[in-house]
DNA sequence: TAGCAGTGATC
DNA sequence: GATCAC
DNA sequence: GCTA
C-alpha cells in the first residue's frame, strides 16, 4: 500500500470546462483515494469538512460559481489540478501555495484590464488587402473501373486474409501461429501497372482535405496564430487529444481560401466544431483568446515551453527541470541536472542555434557537400541523394536539413553511413551526433539513420539527418521523409481505414495480433512516388502541396 | 465513446 | 515500458 | 478538440 499522502483530505474536482476532462479528473479521483484521500463525488452539495476544491487552470469566478450552483466560492484551498498530479507522481503533499488558482486568476485580471484599456485606446486595424482568390479545387481524379486487385494473402494454418473489394477481413484464432506469405509472388513487380486501390471518390474527399496548397498570403493568420498558441499549451500539458484536434483545426483554417469574417463561412467545414467556431467568434470579436491569455499568466507553462525546445528535452524531462526550480536556460546552463544525458547536453550548448531557422540557400550548400563525399565513397555505384522535409516542400526556412540516399542498382549500403559520418567529421562538416544506426549488420533493418548537427565554416550548428534505404523501399522513404508529418498522418489514417498500414517502408496489410505487428509482404511494390499515389487512386501531390 | 501514424533508439 | 525523436 |  502506498503512503496515504492525501489522509484527512476531502477533495472536490471540477471537470467538463476549460480543458479539464472527466477522463484527467477520474484518474486523480482514482489515485487520492487509493492515497488515503476522500472525493466529492456530488458537487450539489460540498460538505462541510471540504479541504480542497480543485478546479481546471483556466477557470474564471463566475464560471466556478455557476457550476457549484453556490453565490460564494467556499473557504477551503482552491487549487489547479497540477496540485494533486505533481503530489501524486512524487508521492507527497506538495505545499498548496504554488498551485493556488487564485493566484493565476488575479494576475489575469489584471492583464484584461489592461488590455482593455489599450483597445479603448485604438481600435485593432485590420489591414488586410486580399483579393487573390484560391483555387481549392481538388485535383484528386478517381480512375474508375479499375480493375480490382486481386492480391490474395495466405496465412499458413487457418488464418486467412482476403482482400475483397479492398476491404481486407480477418479471421484469427487465437494463439495462432503467424506467419505470413504472399502467393503471387509476379504481382510484386512493377511492372504490373494495373495494381492499384479503387476506393470510392466520398472517401477520398476525406482524404484530400487535409492536402492542397497552403495560400501564401495570411488571410487568416491571426486566428492560426491564436489557435497555434492552444495547440502548443496543450502540449505542454499533454493532452494528446487537443493538440491533434488543433491541429487539425488549423490545417484546415490554412486551406480555406478566404477571410474570415464570420463564423457562419466556416460551419459545415470538416475538423472545425462548435468548441473551435467558439473560439474563432471570439477571436473575430476580440481580436484574441481570454483563455491564451490565461495560460500566458501561467509562468510554469512559459518555463515548460522554454524547455521543451532543446533538443532531447520533452514533457517529462521539462516537466522534471521546473520542478528543480529551473527557469531559465541560463539557469539550466549555469548548474545542469545530474540527469541529462550527453544528447540533451549537446542541446543546451546549442539552445539559440538549433532554434534558428536555416535559409534555404544553406540547407542547399550543405546538402550538396555531403552528396559529394558520399558519392566519392560509392566506389563508382549510383548514388541518388535528395534533400526532404520542408526543404524538398518548398520552404524558404527550414529547421533542419533530411537528406535521403539510396543505391540505384539495389544493392546494399551496409556500413556507408558510418563512413561517410566519419568522413564528414574529418572535413569539419559534422560536428556532433545524436544517434546513429548502421553499426554493422545488424540485420534488423536494411535502413540506416543519422542524427547529428552541422556547420559550415562561418556558419552556426544546424541539426542534421542523413537516411539510407534500399532502392526496394526508397519510394515509401522518399514519401515519408518529405512528409509533412501532418500529411503522413492523414494519409496512414486514409490507408488505416482502408485496412492498411502504411509506413516509411511501404504498404502492408493490417495484421495486428495483441500488441505485435506482423511482417507481411506489401502489397504494392512502389519505385517512384508517382506509383505510390498512383495506387493510391489519386493524382500526383507536388511536394510543396504536402506543406500541412 | 474510442481513437487520433508508424517506427526506432535509448535508458 | 516510458520517453524522445523523425 | 473532432469524428465515426
Ligand atoms: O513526427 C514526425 C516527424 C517527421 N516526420 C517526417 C515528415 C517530415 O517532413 C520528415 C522530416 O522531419 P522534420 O522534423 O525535419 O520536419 P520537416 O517537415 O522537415 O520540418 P522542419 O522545417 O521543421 O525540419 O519526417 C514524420 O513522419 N513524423
Ligand atoms: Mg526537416
Amino acid at each position: 500500500m502506498d503512503t496515504p499522502i492525501f489522509q484527512d483530505k476531502v477533495i472536490c474536482i471540477l471537470c467538463g470546462f476549460c480543458g479539464f476532462t472527466k477522463v484527467s479528473k477520474d484518474i486523480i479521483s482514482n489515485n487520492i483515494e487509493k492515497l488515503g484521500g476522500t472525493t466529492v463525488k456530488k458537487i450539489s452539495q460540498l460538505p462541510e469538512n471540504l479541504t480542497h476544491l480543485i478546479v481546471p487552470y483556466f477557470s474564471t469566478e463566475s464560471k466556478l460559481l455557476k457550476t457549484l450552483k453556490i453565490s460564494q466560492l467556499p473557504d477551503c484551498k482552491i487549487v489547479t489540478q497540477d496540485w494533486a498530479i505533481q503530489s501524486i507522481k512524487l508521492k507527497t503533499l506538495l505545499p498548496e501555495d504554488t498551485f493556488l488558482w487564485k493566484c493565476y486568476f488575479q494576475r489575469q485580471q489584471e492583464k484584461m484590464a489592461e488590455v482593455d484599456e489599450l483597445k479603448r485606446k485604438s481600435q485593432i486595424d485590420e489591414e488586410y488587402h486580399i483579393n487573390k482568390q484560391l483555387k481549392l479545387q481538388s485535383n484528386i481524379k478517381i480512375e474508375e473501373n479499375f480493375e480490382e486487385n486481386e492480391n490474395q494473402i495466405k496465412i499458413e494454418e487457418n488464418l486467412e486474409i482476403k482482400n475483397e473489394e479492398n476491404d481486407i477481413k480477418i479471421k484469427l484464432d487465437p494463439d495462432i501461429k503467424i506467419e505470413i506469405k504472399q502467393e503471387d509472388e509476379s504481382s510484386r513487380f512493377i511492372s504490373d501497372k494495373r495494381r492499384r486501390a479503387n476506393w470510392k471518390e466520398d472517401e477520398l474527399s476525406k482524404f484530400k482535405f487535409y492536402t492542397g496548397k497552403q495560400s501564401i498570403d495570411n488571410k487568416n493568420d491571426h486566428i492560426i496564430q491564436m489557435l497555434e498558441e492552444l495547440k502548443n499549451n496543450y502540449t505542454i500539458l499533454k493532452d494528446k487529444g487537443r493538440i491533434i484536434g488543433y491541429q487539425k483545426a488549423i490545417s484546415a483554417i490554412r486551406s480555406f481560401p478566404e477571410k474570415i469574417t464570420s463564423i457562419e463561412q466556416l460551419k459545415g467545414v470538416n475538423q472545425i466544431g462548435k468548441q473551435t467556431l467558439q473560439k474563432i467568434k471570439e477571436i473575430l470579436e476580440t481580436g484574441s483568446l481570454s483563455r491564451v491569455e490565461a495560460m500566458d499568466e501561467h509562468e510554469r507553462l512559459g518555463q515548460l515551453k522554454l524547455f521543451l525546445n532543446i533538443w532531447g528535452v520533452g514533457t517529462e524531462a521539462a516537466e522534471k527541470l521546473v520542478r528543480k526550480g529551473y527557469k531559465t536556460i541560463e539557469m539550466i546552463k549555469a548548474n545542469p541536472p545530474d540527469f541529462f544525458n550527453e544528447n540533451q547536453k549537446i542541446g543546451l550548448a546549442l539552445y539559440d542555434e538549433l532554434l534558428e531557422k536555416i535559409p534555404r540557400e544553406e540547407v542547399k550548400e550543405i546538402s550538396e557537400k555531403i552528396t559529394k563525399v558520399a558519392e566519392s565513397l560509392a566506389n563508382g555505384r549510383q548514388l541518388t541523394a535528395i534533400t526532404c522535409g520542408s526543404y524538398r516542400r518548398g520552404r524558404p526556412l527550414c529547421g533542419d536539413i533530411d537528406i535521403l540516399m539510396t543505391f540505384e542498382d539495389g544493392g546494399a549500403h551496409t556500413g556507408l553511413l558510418s563512413i561517410l559520418v566519419e568522413e564528414l567529421k574529418k572535413i569539419g562538416l559534422v560536428t556532433h551526433t545524436l544517434v546513429i544506426t548502421d553499426e554493422e549488420i545488424k540485420k534488423k533493418h536494411e535502413n540506416s539513420t543519422f542524427e547529428g548537427i552541422a556547420k559550415l565554416e562561418n556558419g552556426l550548428h544546424r541539426r542534421i539527418d542523413i537516411k539510407i534505404y534500399p532502392r526496394k523501399t526508397y519510394a515509401w522513404a522518399l514519401l515519408y521523409f518529405t512528409g509533412s508529418a501532418m500529411f503522413n498522418r492523414s494519409m496512414r489514417l486514409f490507408a488505416k481505414t482502408k485496412g492498411f498500414r502504411l509506413s516509411d517502408e511501404g504498404i502492408f496489410p493490417a495484421i495486428r495480433y495483441k500488441t505485435e505487428t506482423f511482417t507481411c509482404a506489401p502489397i504494392a511494390d512502389c519505385y517512384t512516388e508517382e506509383e505510390i499515389f498512383e495506387f493510391f487512386g489519386m493524382a500526383y501531390k507536388a511536394p510543396e502541396e504536402r506543406d500541412m
